[in-house]
DNA sequence: TGTACATCAGTGAACGCGCGTTCACTGATGTAC
DNA sequence: TGTACATCAGTGAACGCGCGTTCACTGATGTAC
């Protein structure tokens, strides 16, 4: 082969390897579609090294699959730490709406990150759900939901995590076409109905009359 | 080995093979967890049956994964039918509690089938929706929801997916104690929120004093 | 300033492993004459 | 009723493949004297 040769680190400088294979790892995903894709020997030729440089950087490759999973949980934080919105009601509602965005942008790593078995809870993930439930505990103060935030925040995650899940593993199913509108309306749909759940006596149905009441 | 051999099949008979190495299959799925464990080889000795024997049934090992998601949504889809409910509100939630009654029961079987990217909807899974729509249909007849049944339907499984898939791979969250109560709390959100989403303005927020209307 | 050595960032070749798959074979049962 | 043959349900051994991982090595740079 006649490709140019990959200049060799100065020492100290070493770690910069480390972000390259990183960024290789997260193109791959991004491209192919799959986590299968993610063989140290692809991760390595990406990155224009030897397979066996990872281990330089990597205990092994399930150290590897985490680090790149970690950075994502980083990025979804700061999303959604950098949220805001008019009132709590709102906010909590922008909230849902960097999430989704963010899960369908990045179809792929999202589906790594909360469609695969995980025993702990990452650091980055748990902050991300930290920041649901502030935007859950600021509607509560303002009186716009009752109860207890955490398992309000848990419904409501759902919501919002079963709309993209489905959107990326099953798109043959009928979706509307406006997609945008469809997801708002979803959030919405949890956010009303966190509203009144704690309004409604439990196992209660609304009745018609109930239901058709003015506005 | 001293085991007793495998009686042969008369001729004929050799379908029955086909259903052993499916309930093998299916068996290895609820033991280990994990789809990686359905190798031709263990389903093959779970049977109690030589490797290649597999192909006198199944071209290639995607056709005996596809044979055995197949029967799940079969599972699925016959659950969902015989669900009912005193009117048209409570068997809507009742087909929710059902669908998430039988991904809790068989969470492995339930990540392979929903949690893991698929092109085509197979028949039953076309079915299972359909069974959705059903019941929101006879909702939106009955006065209760209103607008298309189908995202409606589509919202409404998005938050009962969601608690599910949730549960089932971030078992680490903080859930609730009382569970099934949980997640009838998030089906009736799903439901209450769907009933208001289209009594709301689009984009409107409820204010405190409509929230805290009596009932 | 020169030189010997240590360090550091990487490489090339090879390892064993388990996998899906193939192929030639076996041996009991059914069938034609 | 006997016998030759076809069929059918499997088996045992082996195949190539790609994977994660290891190991001995390289060669440029920094450092001590």
């Amino acid at each position: 082969m006649a490709t140019t040769r990959r200049v060799r680190a100065n020492p100290g400088q070493g770690v910069r390897l480390r972000e390259e294979i990183l960024c290789a790892a997260e193109a791959l995903l991004e491209e192919t579609g799959s986590e299968d894709a993610l063989t140290l020997r692809a991760v390595a030729s990406r990155a224009g090294v030897s397979t066996p440089s990872v281990y330089l950087h990597f205990a092994d490759k399930e150290a590897l699959v985490e680090a790149v999973c970690l950075r994502v949980w980083d990025e979804l934080a700061r999303l959604m730490r950098e949220t805001t919105g008019d009132d709590p009601f709102r906010a909590m509602g922008n909230c849902g709406r960097a999430y989704a965005r963010f899960a369908l942008g990045h179809p792929t790593q999202y589906r790594v990150l909360m469609l695969r078995p995980s025993q702990g809870t990452p650091p980055a993930a748990a902050a991300c759900f930290g920041y649901m439930v502030d935007a859950v505990t600021r509607c509560v103060e303002a009186g716009m939901l009752r109860g207890d935030p955490v398992p309000l925040a848990l419904s409501l995650w759902s919501a919002v995590h079963g709309c993209v899940s489905l959107l990326i593993t099953h798109p043959g199913l009928p979706w509307p076409e406006d997609l945008d509108g469809f997801i708002d309306d979803t959030i919405r749909m949890a956010g009303l109905g966190s509203a009144l759940m704690s309004r409604l006596p439990r196992g209660s149905v609304p009745s018609d009359a109930w239901l058709s009441r003015p506005l």
